[in-house]
DNA sequence: AATGAATGAGGCTTCATTCAT
DNA sequence: AATGAATGAAGCCTCATTCAT
């Protein structure tokens, strides 16, 4: 039972470039658009700027990504596949692994997230893209996290599932904001995520068992 | 002892209104501008709109707020005071609670933030106003959560109580997260929420009595 | 024969203060205008900084002065009528001086001016006030200038004189442009542009005694 | 040996129009801008009447200059090296004029000047562009007119031929003041200036050949 | 199809001037 | 009469987006 695609079609009037020149270019402004958002946030972040970083003419990038929103879906669109596959793949092993272990390997996940987290702030959490893709994003993340909890957790109810993996998720989101401080600092406040989310698992556990 | 005073003369060097009706004058806009911010966004959020929101002239909004910075720094300021006011009020009450108890009004003084949630996602997090006032901000609340912590807690280690507050706060910033989702659902959460908190609290006094 | 008054009724419509009190007020806002006009020309001068620099009121600076313009124009005039006192003092005295003297006084003449001479520069060569009181000013110095001429120079011809005045007055000036240089350069400059005042008054009473 | 360039690779930065199209509007905007600081002074003017004045639109206008004094920098550049090109031209020619032709031929040389004269007192004379840039445009021609002086009259000691021109400009640009009379008295007048200069260099030899 | 010049709405801010107190 | 708060037009500049080449 795997991760039910988040994906639309994958944004269909798009020219859906198919020379291999258009998909590279294509990439490269996604790259590029990553970046500038990450640093400057999607108000701040310009088309411009974006083309430049990606050597793209403006013109160009406008063919590709109709608008700056639509850009800014598009890349939450990947994100939100990447993070889905990633949360499918950690389903697939969870099967009997220990509260410890699941741990270990939520906090990983996130980690492993890291490099976009700049971005991920300032797309999903700030006001870029719109809502819906917002919403979307966030209901397939959770329902990702829902489905390892209760493979992981034996008869854990639905409800609580969902309710923890919205707690899961912000809490884990915390490792992105220790990102700010210095490594010493990150390792600790690292250490301490993943302490708690071991707490909370061991605690779901007593009381599915109850 | 309490918590050190965040503020510098409030709202210093602003033309502070004497009139009476230049102090209803600012609180309108304050309020407003919270609002517009809340919506949008640091960024998005103009100066025209907030002016309009509060029915006050371009002009006179400058006036009072000689930038758009300015005044996001005067929020940030006023919420700091009250967010600092209400940790000092908690100190001093927390000497022997229960962990239950302390988890319980944490979560409540999150809870009395809501009106505010919004706004200091729009300012805290997001980059709205100096960078320097938000790093003041989140030190002077981490700082209060800590004694807080230390005070609860016998024994608990310096580093661990500033480890805990960073941690602490992020999740209970869940909480307004969480003022998302319908009111069902938010009782929810909250309550995961404070559980959460309370099994964290727990699992450091053990550690601190070791 | 002196100066013929530049004057209006001076500034009628103005509530010409009676009280010594709205005299001393508007002297202070003349000299500050002066001061800020000199600093930051017309277009840069804000009223507000003139009216704080008198320590007065915005709204009373407005009773003196009804706009920025009235208050520009005031201080021309004040200074054509300053100008014009010192042209008909020298005028009184120039009977049978030399030229070399009189050279030498219409330079000491300008010297004297140098406190004035930005403020001069900002209004009466720049925009400021109306380019019809700009025209009478440079009128009446020109005229006083002449008279001058044609008392020390016997059988000038008038139009000769006129011309004169224009092109004196303008190699005149040239002594305030010399106060952006160091004090070194600047004696040189006024002893080079009074020399050649002097050859120009012993070239014209040359022509004029044909 | 001619005079020293006043140049920077001309409009150095400014993402030179590539395309001829470019060019006539480049050219379009520093002739309306000329025509506008030169009526309003470099304050008074706006670059929203620039855009107007030359059919540009506001962006395009600040496509080629980014900003208001970049824009009277570029002006003051390009009248610079016309300035600069007059009178290295002048100075190959000097070598033995007499001091009557050299007169004239620095009085013509400021009437060349005339079309662009309001705007030199707009930008050079008043607080335009940078100050910077002003300094090296009066740096530049007083050195032009020294070199001419220095070629023109033996012996002529440099500090002397220095400070002559700075009288000489000053002097030459009062035929820029004449412009403002009828043409009959503007002819008189040049007519006086002229006269002046052939004394003053006459006088300038005379003490040279001491 | 690719390019980058052109467009203009709209944002922040200033300041002359008015008007309620 | 004196004060200074209030007003809003207008300035500079940016940037998403369009369009001619």
């Amino acid at each position: 039972m795997t991760a039910p695609a988040l994906e639309d079609p994958p944004l269909a009037d798009l020219p859906a470039p198919k020379r291999e020149r258009g998909r590279q270019r294509v990439a490269a402004i996604m790259d590029a658009a990553v970046e500038v958002f990450s640093e400057k946030g999607y108000d701040a972040a310009t088309m411009t700027e974006i083309a430049a970083r990606s050597s793209t003419a403006i013109g160009s990038l406008y063919r590709f990504f109709p608008s700056k929103e639509a850009l800014a879906d598009a890349l939450l669109q990947r994100y939100a596949q990447h993070v889905s596959a990633s949360l499918a793949e950690l389903e697939a092993q969870v099967q009997r692994m220990s509260m410890e272990a699941l741990a270990g390997a939520l906090v990983d996940f996130m980690l492993a997230l890291q490099s976009q987290r700049r971005f991920a702030v300032a797309l999903v959490d700030a006001r870029g893209g719109s809502d819906e893709r917002r919403r979307r994003f966030r209901a397939s993340a959770r329902g990702g996290i829902a489905r390892i909890l209760q493979r992981a957790i034996d008869g854990l109810a639905p409800a609580k599932a969902h309710a923890m993996s919205v707690v899961l998720l912000h809490l884990l989101k915390g490792i992105a904001v220790a990102a700010d401080e210095t490594p010493a600092i990150q390792a600790v406040l690292t250490g301490e995520i993943r302490e708690l989310v071991r707490l909370y698992l061991l605690a779901a556990r007593r009381e599915a068992r109850g």
